[in-house]
DNA sequence: CGCTGACTTGAATTCGCTCAACGCGTGTGG
DNA sequence: CCACACGCGTTGAGCGAATTCAAGTCAGCG
């Protein structure tokens, strides 16, 4: 018999890894019954592409763990990134019909994914997910319109300063958001190349930088995906 | 006898000319009377300022007419502009206790205010409301997502083309967004600095863009503050 | 061992920035 | 009515940071 989505145990949502800190969090436990009979875990490989810009928005998720990226293509065959999605975090696009970005994973990572329309309907239904997703995308925008400031107006080092301390403190466990909590040892879930997509730079400029920050002591590169953050209070100079 | 808001004649909000593409559309009449009772109506003059940044968030508004923009100043005393709000569009950070940017009149504005933890209660209270600035929410980040791209990674003549299409269209009498509508000689509500402000750009490159497109023939500039777009499908090919 | 893809390093180029001078329209005061 | 200052925009020259183009280097893997 066919593991389908209704044969999930009922206390699926319930022990979720991001049960509190995602949109789900206000559910009551019917309500968690409900929204878990519509959804299903789905795991995803490195790379693996789970929409693709300009489809029909058919599905939306949560992260569950993992990285993934939001990116757009260029005409001339360049990507940007326009974000990138941690864990809690909520993907897609409710009630619009095209998905505006192709979201790929950059690690290995597990999300609960809806059906748009089962989704949609869902939110509708039930104004407490309504909301606190109103309020998660209200923080994105925020989120995004402080990114806009690091895009034009920075340079490659503010740039790669930025990036590195917001990673380190995204990709710390969770409940230690804060600045001496913050991993100073990480493992970059992006490629040169990636970086670059994210911080609107070249593989050859993101390089470059990295190798200054290194011979200057702020950081140490163990491997080419590791980074460690020596010290802290510069880079956050750097960083502006 | 002072006209205090409770004064409001009742139609108040059904005259409105945004009624129907603001967020307040999917009301009914008695909701309508009930939101009519928290808001009120405020005309801003041009540079006035209705927000700042980083004060407590104490005010949302519906722009009824004119244009605003959103900003927020950077280290070094140089300000980027996070975005633009024409009319029906919503501005003003609700459920959240600071104002994440700074918000002024470019033009002569009249605006439709109410006192956030007023709006809150309501959009809590009405459903279809909140779903509505939800949509709303959406789009906006969805089209400042799109933003980024051209401040990443658009030299300054695809930026400046692209902005000049843009206003073009947003400037276009409501109800003919499409580009055969668009208005062809629009009056620009910024200055050269706060078109440098919203691209990214200094103030002479704006300038020097200006003069190329207009001797190239692509725009026409009959005064500092007046832009004739002559020839738009070459400039839609400049904004790639 | 050599191949491949990711990354690094170097040299030359270029685009937009900085700094500086100049132009133009408007308002003000003599 | 003119002279002048002021704000805003334009133009020019030179510079510099990041890009482009082109070689290298390195790690992992068959």
């Amino acid at each position: 018999m066919e593991l389908s989505t209704s044969d999930l145990p009922a206390n699926f949502c319930q022990a979720c890894a991001v049960r509190n800190r995602a949109i789900c969090g206000d559910l009551d436990s019917n309500e968690l019954d409900l929204l878990n009979s519509i959804g299903r875990r789905r795991r995803l490989e490195q790379g693996e592409q789970l929409l693709w810009e300009g489809d029909e928005a058919v599905l939306v998720a949560n992260v569950i763990d993992g990285v993934l990226k939001l990116s757009t293509q260029l005409a001339d065959g360049k990507e940007q990134i326009l974000g990138l999605v941690y864990p809690s975090d909520f993907l897609g696009r409710p009630f619009g019909d095209t998905t505006p970005y192709g979201v790929e994973a950059l690690t290995d990572a597990n999300v609960c994914v809806f059906r748009r329309a089962d989704f949609d309907r869902f939110a509708r239904d039930h104004p407490r997910l309504e909301h606190k997703l109103l309020e998660r995308t209200l923080s994105e925008l925020d989120r995004t319109r402080r990114w806009m400031l690091l895009l034009s107006r920075m340079n490659a080092e503010q740039k790669m300063a930025t990036f590195l301390l917001e990673m380190s403190e995204r990709l710390a466990p969770h409940g230690c958001l804060n600045a001496v909590n913050a991993a100073s040892v990480f493992a970059l879930p992006l490629s040169r190349q990636q970086i670059g997509d994210v911080l609107g730079l070249t593989i050859e400029t993101v390089s470059r930088q990295f190798t200054k920050l290194k011979s200057e002591g702020l950081i140490g590169l163990p491997s080419r995906r590791e980074v460690t953050i020596l010290e802290r209070s510069a880079l956050e100079n750097r960083a502006v």
